[in-house]
DNA sequence: CCGTTGACCAGGC
DNA sequence: GGCCTGGCCAACG
């Protein structure tokens, strides 16, 4: 059940932890689980305190596409293409531009 | 309080 | 694949 929870914040870091090599979630189901919108998920990973410290490239769109990617408040088709490389580096498998359906967990 | 903005989603064309 | 619309919740000025 869609509880919300206190701090969205510390929940999204803590989904992002439990997230297996070789497997993504989304932002919609992120936001299911913690009872905010979708946009709001987006808007706490864009404001990462750590952006090398925690997975948040592991999150994409329902579609199967990466989403957008900030790093020290940049986001360009540079730090998108980083996004695909981390993840195919951590073994997610891609077909074409976007992430095989396999590779996607749709409930946490 | 109100309007705008967001790393979105689902549905339609 | 693209574009548009309505909805979503919180943050910001």
């Amino acid at each position: 059940m869609a509880k919300k929870s206190k701090d969205p914040y510390k929940d999204v870091y803590r989904i992002l932890r439990k997230i297996p090599n070789g497997k993504v979630v989304t932002y919609g189901a992120i936001s299911r689980k913690l009872g905010i919108s979708p946009r709001y998920v987006g808007f706490i990973l864009s404001r990462n305190d750590h952006p090398e410290k925690y997975p948040c490239f592991r999150v994409v769109r329902s579609d199967g596409s990466v989403g957008g990617y900030t790093i020290n408040g940049k986001s360009n088709s540079r730090t998108s293409a980083q996004k695909r490389m981390k993840l195919s580096r951590t073994g997610v498998i891609f077909e074409g531009s976007k992430v095989s359906r396999k590779s996607i967990l749709d409930d946490i």
